[in-house]
DNA sequence: TTTTAATATGCCTTGACACGTATATTCTCT
DNA sequence: AGAGAATATACGTGTCAAGGCATATTAAAA
């Protein structure tokens, strides 16, 4: 289980991270709200808890897992590049820019129709 | 392949789509970029076009893929809540009304010592 | 029309992971 | 100490998706 996204890409672990956001919670709780068999929280909690995506305090014979940040801080980060393209409505204009850029790393003077493109070296 | 969650969580794909960030690429250049075999991007672009995740247009024998923003928003959509997490250093604060709601909703008269926390109802 | 470039698809294998069920562990309370 | 509650773990199983490789498809160039 390597990245953040992987640890996410499960539904019920998202629902239980969710869960956490309102509030702390014991195994139990989440068990009961979820409607998800223990075992299989236990499991996920697991998981949550390696990749650093939550912490857990001992209350007696139960845990208390709360939330912690900062792995999905590293989605956001991700997501961070890929914002602008809805932050304004700037769709037709970063359409365009698209265009014009158009990188191709390889020399390649491609355009459409008489004038076609060199044999790629 | 159902959520969008699942999609980007595939390393590759995630690359795929940083890297249109910058502009619009053909299949063969987003091939030596990244240094994947062909059918390999073909398919992952596969996928991220089901998902939404690029669009393609035609150029010749050649397809040029570009980014799609909305699936992305629902990953943001979904961090949101979270945000409050980090937005502030309210780290302190916050742990502190996570002590305060505790909620868990079966009656359960357990608890630990004489005087813990009072019987939650 | 034959060849070559660019991309897509099909098949097969392999590995990862989620789940169910059973059981172990650790507390508490009587 | 014994019973029961709360949680964790082990094991076996099925599924599904990613990768490799070969091949199909489409378009262009010779």
């Amino acid at each position: 289980m390597e990245s953040v996204f992987e640890i996410i890409a499960e539904p019920n672990r998202r629902a239980i991270l969710s869960l956490l956001v309102s509030s702390q919670q014991s195994v139990g709780a989440i068990e009961r709200q979820l409607r998800m068999p223990q075992p299989t929280v236990s499991k996920h909690l697991r998981v949550l808890r390696d990749a650093g995506f939550v912490e857990s305090t001992v209350d007696a014979q139960r845990r208390l897992y709360r939330l912690n940040p900062e792995p999905l801080q590293q989605v956001e980060a991700w997501l961070a590049p890929f914002r602008r393209f809805w932050s304004a409505h700037l769709d037709a204009l970063e359409r365009h820019l698209d265009r014009m850029k158009q990188s191709t790393p390889t020399k390649r003077k491609t355009r459409r129709k008489p004038t076609r493109r060199k044999p790629r070296t």
